[in-house]
DNA sequence: CAGTCGTGGTC
DNA sequence: TGACCAAGACT
């Protein structure tokens, strides 16, 4: 390489190289990746299952799900035929559960449309259940090494570095977007990807970044304007307001529980929970059934999204005839509670002492 | 487009 | 301790 190139890191082939070489050093090892340098060809089932997964979720809380998923469907066609409340189950405590409902949806289109095999094109892919922009490409990249870019929170990270870009978010994205199409190299363009995300998991992150040991220390514009702890700028997140509401912890004489499958729609969809009242203002519902109530002496706090929650539990033990005007009674044996998303699991262990 | 949609870790 | 944050998608 002569003087100048070294002296140019700046150009976008350089980076590249640069990330690539970090890359196979650096690369982390995870459950879902073939080591840079492998022969091995990435199985595109579990790119795409792991890349739902990481879906606004850090690799920490994926790894034990993403072990039990495949360990209980190891194709995408075991996923496809596999019972709706058994998928919902194994997601709960992973959160966002329309990606477990349209992980689903995607596994039965791709088993049954597609003859079992994932499309290899952004395109063909964006258009299936749950894939989104960054995921179609990060899937095309990752498993096809199709020449696509992937723009997820780390890329825009580093990018908004490396150019010192100071409009903030989600006005820069299309900026940051250019910049890292520019970036993406035609030649391992899978590594490269999983590479930029690492480099910003590890080194590029967004409290006290390690520029000492960036290898794009030398590049990046906002290192050397002294920015790079501020970027990127984000503009300001409205307040959560606290929402309040009550659920009825009911159980038979003969143990079973009280339970309802929530509607697929709308908050916690598809999921098994305690039947209760709406969470508003001041909710006031009725009992699913008829009972002696006993109100638990502490609440359930739960945060949300975009809401806190403050939910009253109570309790009542009920005779085996007991018609209810909400829910299912779910025998002893069959109930798991950890079936149940947080917030329910939370009103659960309330009552058991936890 | 801006709101909706979970959870656990971190500082 | 509360606010921010994480390999976003959908409406």
């Amino acid at each position: 390489m002569r003087d100048e190139e070294m002296n140019a890191p700046a150009t976008g082939t350089g980076i590249a190289a640069e990330m690539l070489h970090w890359y196979d050093r650096n690369a982390r090892d995870l459950p879902w990746r073939i080591p840079p340098g492998d022969a091995q060809t990435p199985d595109p089932y579990r790119i795409w299952l792991s890349e739902v997964m990481l879906q606004q979720t850090t690799v920490a809380a994926v790894k034990d799900y993403f072990h039990r998923f495949t360990a209980r469907w190891p194709t995408v066609a075991d996923l496809a035929a596999a019972d709706d409340g058994a998928v919902m189950g194994e997601w709960a405590g992973l959160g966002y559960y329309a990606r477990a409902r349209n992980l689903l949806k995607c596994a039965r289109v791709v088993t049954q449309a597609h003859g079992g095999q994932f499309p290899d094109s952004y395109d063909g892919l964006l258009a299936l259940p749950g894939i989104g922009p960054y995921t179609a490409a990060a899937i095309s990249a990752i498993a096809f090494d199709q020449p696509e870019t992937v723009l997820d929170g780390n890329v825009e990270r580093v990018m908004a570095r490396l150019y010192d870009i100071h409009t903030p978010l989600p006005a820069a994205k299309p900026a940051l977007r250019d910049r890292a199409a520019q970036l993406t190299p035609a030649h391992r363009p899978g590594d490269y990807a999983q590479a930029v995300m690492d480099l910003g998991a590890t080194i590029c992150t967004p409290k006290s970044p390690a520029c000492g040991i960036c290898p794009l220390r030398e590049p990046c514009a906002a290192r050397q304007a002294g920015t790079a702890n501020d970027l990127p700028r984000k503009t300001p997140k409205n307040p959560k307001p606290t929402r309040h509401g009550t659920i009825y912890l009911a159980q038979r004489t003969d143990g079973a529980w009280l339970l309802e499958r929530r509607p697929d729609k709308g908050l916690l969809g598809g999921m098994l929970g305690w039947p209760g009242s709406d969470w508003g203002e001041n909710a006031v519902q009725a009992p699913p059934i008829d009972a002696d109530w006993v109100t638990l002496p502490a609440e359930v706090r739960h945060t949300f999204t975009h809401f806190h929650l403050v939910l009253t539990v109570r309790y009542a033990e009920v005779p085996p005839e007991t018609v209810p005007r909400q829910g299912v009674f779910v025998a002893a044996h069959d109930f798991r509670p950890s079936d149940l998303p947080t917030v329910m699991r939370k009103a659960f262990d309330l009552w058991r002492g936890a």
